[in-house]
RNA sequence: CGGGGCAUAGCGCAGUCUGGUAGCGCAUCUGCUUUGGGAGCAGAGGGUCGCAGGUUCAAAUCCUGCUGCCCCGACCA
């Protein structure tokens, strides 16, 4: 919604070349810094194409500016998880990135962790460290204000920056030292409550990837020293993916939960995850030989995979040494059941990549390209086409889409070149030889088809 | 952290072995011609050759130290 905000009813909006409009796209003003060339660097196809399509740069090992383009599929990335992150209950806040060695120290982490944890000191020589995770705080807030258990259950989460100082950091921001996390962390007064917080996480997971136009599905993860079933990592599946996993082909058709599903309905979200677990699906540490030859053969799949997600039950382990405990119905203090639920949005957008692209750029899906639609004038500075491309602009924008307009004085291969490495959903080819019979051209980006339709036809065919 | 490699113009590279005052392609700028899948011609700008020492009449090139980055392995959202 480029200039959703601006513009009311009878708005009549700027054209493209009338100066001074700020809210109109136009790609010969805005900050898209393509590359023709491969960076060295870049081993796998996410990073070459985040490189070259211009959406980050790194600064440093494993630490990169996003930059326009990749910043709108980020925020976009985030407002789909944060979307049904609070549609499952959870509540969002912030914690700062900046966190005290003192609290880590309650929970015996901060000897534990090791070189990942990125340690400072400030100029008063207090202990600080860049935080890679928030249980410890979380726990700090959530003692500090909560007494009973009338208020719970309660899940809270946040999106901020991490940072593990990981000895080798590659692949771009598949695996980068600083990322974006959305973590929650859910307090229940028992395990049984604990485990229907696991189940809205599990649950919405399955509705973020989905809507992220992303297959994933639910793999047994290790439960560490706690134990028990209540681990699960989504995995998507790329050929480009780090680990190798195998699991039922059904599970790639089974149905999403809508978005009217009852979150608070314990036993309907049980069914939910019971269907979800039904089959066998595990990563290679998990893998289970016997098991997997029992699927048909016709069913079985053994892929690279992509993790882009982690929920995990931990029970009391914080809890107990940092005494975040309730008041129970009994009258008696208890120490809460905590679980934590993470998706990293940083590592999304190159997940998302490398499972959705081709030999010419990237193809994002559709909810979460950095514009709808790349709008191409092949001869900018004729009338006819310039007339034409501001009329388009106008309709597709009044009708809420985002629309990058290509301006710029180049030559129309360039500008194929460009539409097709950045990868936007739709693109409308206006130029003179279509124009004499009244048409442009759309295409769609992932299919390569193309339609040749009136203007109007064009607008009512992209935004339906 | 072990092993390997790289560092020369915005990007990709040659030149280093055998010291002699820096080059190619793309990109950028100007002009002309082009214009439906990364155009052609002509011209121009841009580099203390990662940093610091040393050897030498002379160092991108040889020597020493440092820094940064990449790849393989072990580790991970």
């Amino acid at each position: 919604m480029p200039c959703g905000g601006v513009v009311s009813a009878n708005d009549s909006l700027p054209l493209p070349h009338k100066p001074g409009c700020r809210f109109l796209m136009r790609l010969s003003r805005y900050f898209l810094p393509t590359l023709r060339e491969d960076p060295k660097e870049a081993e796998i196809v996410s990073h070459r194409l985040m490189l070259r399509a211009g959406l980050i740069r790194q600064q440093s090992a494993g630490i990169y500016s996003w930059l326009p383009i990749g910043l709108k599929v980020l925020n976009k990335i985030s407002a789909i998880v944060r979307e049904e992150q609070n549609r499952s209950g959870a509540v969002e806040l912030l914690m700062p990135t900046i966190q005290s060695a003192d609290l880590w120290r309650e929970s015996s982490r901060y000897d534990a962790y090791g070189k990942e944890m990125l340690r400072i000191t400030d100029r008063h020589e207090r202990e600080m460290l860049y935080g890679p995770t928030n249980e410890e705080m979380i726990t700090d807030i959530f003692r500090s204000y909560v007494r009973s258990y009338k208020d719970l259950p309660l899940n809270l989460y946040h999106i901020q920056w991490k940072f593990r100082d990981e000895i080798r950091p590659r692949f771009g921001t598949m695996r980068s030292r600083e990322f974006l996390m959305k973590d929650a962390y859910s307090f229940d007064i028992d395990q049984a409550g604990a485990r229907h917080s696991y189940n809205r996480m599990f649950v919405a997971y399955l509705r973020t990837f989905a809507r992220l136009g992303l297959k994933a599905i639910p793999m047994q993860a290790d439960t560490g020293p706690i134990g028990g079933d209540l681990s699960h990592e989504f995995i998507i599946l790329a050929s480009t993916g780090e680990s190798e996993v195998f699991c039922h082909r059904d599970f790639l058709d089974f149905p999403i939960p809508t978005a009217d599903t009852d979150f608070d309905d314990i036993a309907g979200l049980q069914t939910i995850v019971d269907k979800w677990t039904s089959l066998y699906a595990a990563t290679s540490e998990k893998h289970d030989e016997a098991a997997f030859a029992a699927i048909p053969n016709d069913r079985k799949v053994s892929a690279r995979g992509i993790e882009v997600g982690h929920i995990f039950y931990f029970g009391t382990k914080y809890s107990l040494p940092m005494k975040a405990t309730v008041t129970g119905p009994d009258g008696q203090e208890h120490p809460v059941h905590m679980g934590s639920y993470g998706i990293g949005p940083s590592r999304l957008v190159a997940a998302i990549i490398e499972a959705s692209h081709d030999e010419a750029g990237i193809v994002w899906p559709d909810p979460i390209a950095p514009f709808d639609v790349s709008l191409i004038n092949i001869k900018v500075g004729d009338t006819a086409t310039d007339e034409a491309c501001a009329h388009l602009y106008r309709a597709l924008a009044l009708r809420g889409l985002d629309v990058l307009y290509d301006d710029r004085d180049e030559r129309p291969g360039a500008k194929f070149a460009t539409a097709d490495l950045v990868g936007m959903p739709w693109q409308i080819l206006v130029g003179p030889k279509g124009l004499a019979d009244g048409k442009v051209e759309v295409k769609r980006r992932a299919t390569g088809e193309r339609e040749l339709l009136s203007i109007e036809d064009a607008v009512t065919r992209i935004a339906g």
